[in-house]
DNA sequence: CACGCCCATCCAAAAACCGCATCGGTCCAT
DNA sequence: ATGGACCGATGCGGTTTTTGGATGGGCGTG
């Protein structure tokens, strides 16, 4: 014989066990506890501290005690108990949905007002879901969609992918961003005629190919031919050349947040009233759990899987 | 039929094979270095999941891939099996006395000089074992040893209890406290003829019997009468009162330690020249494991049970 | 001294577990 | 396209473990 050949070790419920009876310093009434009868018990107990190589109660007939050894197990038992409750508790939460994290793609633009709004109604309705941020142009989130680093893009059409749901979750307008002084500050709202000939700051086709496309369209429809004095990508930069007196902007009307000192904001004019359009996309095979909580706080139409794309 | 009368919780067994399986992604692995087969492996899984009502792994007849439940729970898992090793650790240590806690009663004066280097040595010699310290007069720590309030005295002789192991742990001089220009100062050392018919700050018998009686059988036995002005049962009140020029006291050396301004030692040349005992006492029938490599540090021959006392 | 209380032990029945053989599904090489 | 290798799930018999009733023995109590 090579030594003890026992399961070297122990299991929770031996730990309920002598929990049970540390707490009732009685082997019957424990047993009762645990819904058994006293022999076996008293074994769990005994192979317990057969494991441990430790006595953990002293038992005469007359009075079951703890050791001192015993008072500390008892105390690490117990921590142990609450530990496999609340981890199956988690677990749980994860699995339904209740809990978990949603990694989440989106635009600059998306970030001024819809993300914000969506922020806050998710810490009411679902506060145990962890959304971690990734700001990313239209075409990363694509990316980053099909490879998983992402769970859910909020991002600009198009979306044709035939493994993505989406969802339309926000459109809006156009604005005018015009600097101090510009006539057309007189006008409560403009029409893309105002901006003929006009310098304009505009998107770039590159980094920005949807708004640019948008707008391209937008003017030619409308017979219109502005003065393109420079094209950036990132809204901030285009107003501050605005705010510099370069030209004049036509943004989402979501850039109206930003604030920018002697940079005012007119209405403008378009013939689909709200062109501005923002989706969210997701995997159809994602199999996240959260997905269904977060999706629910996109429109209550969401969990039934989105809109196609155009 | 109520619901799963499956035994409703997990057990630790599960949560080994749920780690392996989740570590190697791979059953027959997992299984081999469980030391056992791929079935029964698999049903260990399918039992947890089953208790948990999660899914934890996903697995196809191609990959095992962990959910982002699992992937918590497999976090869990790991922190739930930690736990038990250390908690398994803790307990042997606390029993084979390599930790613990020892609740000390000592006596002021032995708290001046003896326990400081007793401390200082537990530190080294025995860092796991934790010193809860209590000041008591002998009596007091007498009644604390039979009701288990402490684990170990240290305490003044007559110790004259049958359930008690003794061991002398120290035993010093006596010194006499003498005010600044008090001619005594002179001498390098006194003997018990200086104090004849001297005023006297003395021991109170009531709350320091063993000083009062002990000075007093010193006093008788070398026919000498000081003139006690004032009894008290501290020594630092005792020094108090001599530093206020009241009189000269006699304490045993320890009481050096104290540095009261103004008040100077000289060593009392007394028959038994250490008739200043210290023991160290403890029921025989303690059980607490710290206490055998506790004693170990009061000296060598402790552990073989201590001397009895007179 | 008989009785009651309580934990340990013994033993047979029940339950759980394990390993073997096998199945169904997927991927890969031919 | 097809055969083979691989992988996890499942069915089943044998073994181990656990359970609960009966019983024993120690220890206070009336």
């Amino acid at each position: 014989m090579t030594g003890p050949s026992f399961g070297s070790q122990f299991e929770l419920h031996q730990l309920r066990c002598f929990v049970a009876a540390a707490e009732e310093l009685h082997f019957g009434r424990a047993a009762a506890r645990m819904n058994m009868t006293q022999p076996p018990l008293s074994r769990q107990i005994q192979l317990l501290e057969h494991v441990l190589g430790v006595r953990l109660l002293d038992r005469t007939s007359r009075a079951v005690k703890l050791t001192p050894a015993g008072r500390v197990f008892l105390l690490e038992a117990r921590r142990i108990l609450r530990l496999t409750e609340s981890a199956a508790l988690a677990t749980r939460r994860i699995a339904t949905g209740e809990a978990g994290t949603i990694t989440l793609g989106f635009t600059a633009a998306s970030g001024y007002s819809f993300l914000p709004r969506l922020l806050l109604q998710r810490a009411s309705a679902a506060p145990n879901i962890h959304v971690a941020l990734k700001e990313m142009v239209s075409a990363e989130q694509i990316e980053s969609l099909l490879t998983g680093r992402i769970d859910v893009g909020l991002l600009r059409p198009p979306i044709a992918r035939s493994e993505f749901t989406t969802l339309k979750v926000a459109s809006e307008g156009l604005v005018a961003a015009l600097p101090v002084g510009d006539g057309r500050l007189a006008q409560a709202s403009l029409s893309l005629a105002d901006f003929d000939d006009a310098p304009l700051v505009m998107y770039a086709p590159e980094g920005a190919r949807y708004f640019h496309d948008m707008l391209d369209g937008l003017f030619k429809a409308a017979r219109v031919t502005p003065r393109v004095v420079q094209s950036l990508s990132q809204i901030h930069s285009m107003l501050a050349l605005v705010r510099a007196g370069i030209g004049a902007a036509v943004v989402p009307e979501a850039a109206m947040s930003l604030h920018f000192d002697d940079v005012h904001f007119r209405p403008v004019v378009t013939d689909p009233p709200h062109p501005v359009e923002l989706y969210a996309a997701w995997r159809a095979d994602n199999d996240n759990p959260a997905l269904g909580a977060f999706l629910g706080l996109l429109g209550h139409d969401a969990l039934e899987g989105g809109a196609a794309a155009p």
